[in-house]
This record gives C-alpha cells, sequence and structure tokens, in this order.
DNA sequence: ACGAATGTTCAGTCTTGACTGAACGAACCG
DNA sequence: CGGTTCGTTCAGTCAAGACTGAACATTCGT
C-alpha cells in the first residue's frame, strides 16, 4: 500500500463515527468527537486546539469537555507556567462508562421495585410481571459488576 | 389504611415515570407510557382504548405500539370475529431489551476494532487505548450473555 | 495600564424528532 | 351501496436541546 498511515482522513471518519455514536446515546455529538479524537491523537490537547480541529466554536469545547470530565471519561491537565487547560483521555474511561449504566439500571430497578410494592396484595398479574422485569435488571446489574470485577483485575481500562 | 388500592394515580404515576424512563433512552415517551401501562393493566389493550387512557392521539399510540412490537416488547393480539388489534406485554420484555443492549454495544465495538486495525502498524498509544475500550465491551457482551443464560434458566422474562 | 489570550456563560438560532389532526384505504354492517 | 369503525400515513406544528457568537472575568505579558 502506498500510505499505510494516512492518518488524517481515517481520524476524521472515526472521529465522525464517534459522533454519531454519541448522538444515538442521547449525548452531544461533539462530546463524542472529542472523545474521539482524544482516543486516537498523542498527548494532551487545548480547547482551541480542539475547536480548531473539530471545527467547532470554542464554547461547544468548554461545555463538552466539562461534561465528559464529569463522566470520568477524560482529565483536564495543567501545566506549571502555562494558563491553559489540556485535555487527555481519563484513566479507565471504560470503566466510567460502566459505572453510568449501572446508575441508570439502577434507578429504573428501584422504580419497578417501588410500584411493585405500591400494589400492595391486588393485581397479582401485575406484581408478577413487575417481578420479572426487576430479575431482569438484577441480572444486567450483576452482569455488570462482574464486568467490572474481570477488568479491574486485567488492568482497568 | 383506608385504599389498599387506589390504583388510579399510582398507576398514573407509574406510567408517567416510564415514560421520562424512555425518554433518557432516547425513546418516545408515549412509548414508554404504554410499556408501563401494559405492564401494570391486566389483558390486552385496544388502540383507541390506550389513546383514551393516555390522552394521546389514535396516531401517536400506532406509531409506539409498533415501535415496541418491533422490539419485542409488546405483542399484537387479534380476537376471530373482531377487527381491532390489541396489545398486551410481550412473552419476554426483558430478553429483548437485553438483546437490543447487546446489539448496540457490538456496533460500537465493531467500530472501535475496525479502527485499530486501520491504524496498522502506527499509533502504539492510540491502538492500546482502543484495545482497552474494547476489552471493556467484550466484558460488557459477555456480562450481557451470562444474565440472558441465567434468566433462561430460571424462566423468560 | 493596556492589550492579548484563555475559559466560561448566556441569549439566540437552528436542527431534530415527537406528537397531532386530517386524510386515506380497508373491512365491516345496515 | 352509504355509513362506521379500524389502523396507518403524512404534512405540519411544536418543544427540547445542541451549537454558536458575543460578552465577560481572569490572568498574563509588555
Amino acid at each position: 500500500m502506498t500510505d499505510a498511515c494516512s492518518r488524517e482522513e481515517t481520524i476524521q471518519s472515526f472521529v465522525e463515527a464517534m459522533g454519531r455514536d454519541f448522538e444515538k446515546e442521547s449525548m452531544p455529538r461533539i462530546a463524542g468527537r472529542v472523545f474521539g479524537l482524544l482516543l486516537l491523537e498523542t498527548g494532551p490537547h487545548g480547547l482551541q486546539q480542539l475547536a480548531e480541529r473539530l471545527r467547532v466554536s470554542r464554547a461547544s469545547v468548554s461545555t463538552n469537555t466539562r461534561l465528559l470530565e464529569e463522566r470520568g471519561m477524560i482529565e483536564r491537565v495543567t501545566l506549571p507556567g502555562d494558563r491553559r487547560d489540556y485535555y487527555r483521555i481519563g484513566e479507565a474511561p471504560g470503566l466510567s462508562m460502566l459505572d453510568k449504566a449501572s446508575e441508570r439500571i439502577r434507578v429504573t430497578h428501584q422504580l419497578l421495585s417501588s410500584m411493585r410494592y405500591r400494589l400492595a396484595d391486588c393485581a397479582p398479574e401485575a406484581r408478577s410481571r413487575l417481578r420479572s422485569m426487576e430479575r431482569v435488571y438484577e441480572a444486567f446489574l450483576s452482569a455488570i459488576d462482574h464486568a467490572f470485577d474481570e477488568l479491574s483485575d486485567t488492568g482497568p481500562a
């Protein structure tokens, strides 16, 4: 092949794909692009740098880096003698995502469970259906926990 | 307590909560309400019936029941000598949801993996980060499979 | 002190998609 | 046949929220 590492186009298409992927998870497209770019590029990137590279306003980058930071998917890095903030991929973005998923599931499980309790001793069919749904979420939760352990052993990601 | 089974209000608040919950999963709010109602109520419900009960248009119910049906979360029921369609909770809505989740994860995993392949033998750091992310998704996938088995044994839900 | 650079915030625009009403086709009833 | 009752579809409305540009506060260099 003529160019084993023509990164620019490849990277760009990946970054866009990550943007769309994030959108499906009801997260801002730009957050996905930032995350995707930081996954591929070496070393921390500044806000201005990200804005130019992604052709997006600094405001958007500022907002979305903060979002990603809160979720533990990227980290803010500062250097002595440099006023700027830099961003890089977090310590274990994957685990943060599992954690987030776990949280969401717990909420829905709680909703089902409290509803079943409220039905007290009437509507046995409904209670049974609710219980079944709860079991699914419980299995899902314990599955995530299991994955968590498995990954923490091998080394975090 | 005076009324152990004052269902109406309780049901309504649950139905609305399910609507909001579905919205967080980037699904239409009405789909969540339909699913929530069918979880609680006994026996299949007609389209008109659902529309009135939820105070939404028949068009919305039609669209969203089809969506839920495609996902295997509810079932369409027909009766001999009755032109109408009725809907009830699916055989195993929970498993369908796990299946859907599994599908989504596979897509992202594929995205990461193909990108890593494209990077061939350059950008070792990036490749390593991608590989780490892949491992998380793999663990997640196998976790879901595990949950699947566990539930299929006990009896589907 | 002044000007430039940096990150954040906020009002405003714009896109996306949920939801509706109305129109439609099909199946039934008299 | 009309007249109903279904379910679906489609154009149009509306709301949510992503994104932007401009204004701002802060910090630095000169």
